[in-house]
DNA sequence: AGGAATCGTCATATCGTCATGATAATCAGA
DNA sequence: TCTGATTATCATGACGATATGACGATTCCT
């Protein structure tokens, strides 16, 4: 997998959360059984997320988690460079400096596709991926405004 | 990192492999020392990639590893998928089955940007990481036909 | 035959990720 | 103020990736 397991639990939270109708609170467990999760690990996983700004938290009965921006202000690279390292200048053959000027073998020809994959993780948003048909199906009705 | 450090390790003896003007065996010890690389930890890489044919191996005195195709028939992609996992329909949110008519919420977006990736791997060989300089410099003079 | 070089293989140690369970801290509401 | 709901935090364990050390097996050379 490209994402640890963890970034990915990130991403499935936030995206649950997205595409609930309100901004209410939803607690820990009811996120953890709808996607299937490890409840306390997944707990964890929110409070970073939380602690870096980008869901609040509140305690107490009625309490839970909540975006705090909209999801089409959040960005994939937001989220999982938390739990995965997205650095887009990473070598891909491991030396700790590779610049233009001092490149490793694969530097050249490597740079484009990474820039490429890191062009996805910070133009995708949370509001793209709840955009739920992605596929290439026909298209389904737009939604009506509420 | 993209690859596991595994991957990267037989890469890199690959490379330093296809940098040898001859085909004499190297063995480990000046590999792992070329390289700083745990001596018996590449050794057991290497091990991995004679059993799938890519290297040669031979013991006793003047042995060691050779490779077995040239380096512009072996691509990132044969070398490095005994160690990560490459599959390029690998679901970004890490479903088990994620199809263009049974997607994921990302599948849409994702797919291609998988492609390309897998297109790298595919497309990239040893000889060409090996023909060394790789940046935005001017470009060598063709190689002559032997 | 014997010694040295080298790969082949196993047992084990270390570390980070993933995961579980227990408990403390906080808060809403009666 | 009490109770229950909920997050916050800690201790621990399973597991795979990474790494080390030892020794056996094979081969070359004298």
């Amino acid at each position: 997998m490209i994402l640890s397991q963890t970034a990915v639990y990130a991403l499935r939270a936030m995206l649950h959360l997205a595409e609930r109708p309100d901004d209410q609170p939803v607690p820990v467990g009811e996120i953890a059984s709808a996607l299937d999760v490890p409840r306390n690990y997944l707990s964890k996983i929110l409070h970073v997320l939380a602690r870096r700004g980008l869901l609040r938290s509140a305690r107490g009965p009625g309490g839970g988690f909540s975006l705090v921006r909209p999801p089409a202000r959040t960005t994939v690279l937001e989220v999982a460079a938390h739990f995965a390292d997205m650095d887009r200048d990473r070598c891909l053959l491991g030396r700790p400096e590779c610049r233009d000027d001092d490149p490793c073998p694969a530097h050249g020809q490597w740079k484009d596709v990474a820039a490429a994959l890191h062009a996805f993780f910070s133009n995708t948003t949370i509001a793209d991926l709840a955009r739920r048909p992605t596929t290439t199906r026909p298209r389904r009705q737009p939604e009506a405004d509420s």
